[in-house]
DNA sequence: CAAGCTACTAAACAATGCAAAGTAGCTGAT
DNA sequence: ATCAGCTACTTTGCATTGTTTAGTAGCTTG
């Protein structure tokens, strides 16, 4: 099957709202979103999430020894990206209240 | 804002299950969607998706005029495209629970 | 030293929504 | 008869974003 096109947009939300539980970095990001229910989000996928979400000023990047492997790259939002956070939530809740309306009729998402 | 990428794939979804409500055609269809919510959605928009799952087989076209303006395009849905629309729901419904509980957490969406 | 995990990067690609412009039939007012 | 305005569909070119694939590199363990 094909989840891409459904995925757009919301992954980046999705992203930026780990990010706002607390500082943390690429690969426990994929943890997370796969442990809430998301299927096989590869690193090609997610790090250009982060790349964009940083030009953005989104979130702010440091870098810090890891205790198993190479340099990590922790992330943490930023103001702006709180801000658009919140814009985010509206919007998406309010598509797919409109997509729920027509996909379920009356039952409740 | 860009709720673009937000209705990939969404959007494809719900003009199927428009259709499936009853044959129907490009203008009403523009109609049913705004009427559920969603903003403004472009005939450029939409008739691609139309051509699109025409061609999949998933609807079917038929011709026939209007008594207000030019010849309609009349679509029904085909039984693949309600097997589809079936396997679409549950991907859907997967990916908007996955993202509910990133983004509201607690509350129940 | 090799295997395997961690961790990030980069390039080429495909799918889809969108804006803009165009074609055309029909109706009603001027 | 003409023009505006609504209905109805088409086409082109574009921007965004997730995916695939491959690559670099540190660290640990056998």
């Amino acid at each position: 099957m094909d989840n891409a096109q459904l995925l757009k947009g919301v992954l980046e939300g999705c992203v930026l709202a780990v990010i706002d539980k607390g500082e943390t970095y690429g690969y426990e990001i994929i943890g997370e979103l796969e442990k809430s229910g998301f299927d096989e989000i590869g690193e090609g996928t997610l790090y250009p999430v982060l790349t964009r979400l940083d030009k953005s000023g989104l979130i702010a990047c440091r870098r810090a020894k890891s205790p198993l492997g190479p340099v990590r790259k922790y992330y943490s939002i930023t103001p702006q990206g709180r801000s658009f956070l919140a814009e985010f939530k509206k919007r998406y809740r309010r598509i797919t209240e409109s997509a729920a309306a027509i996909l379920f009729e009356e039952e409740i998402l």
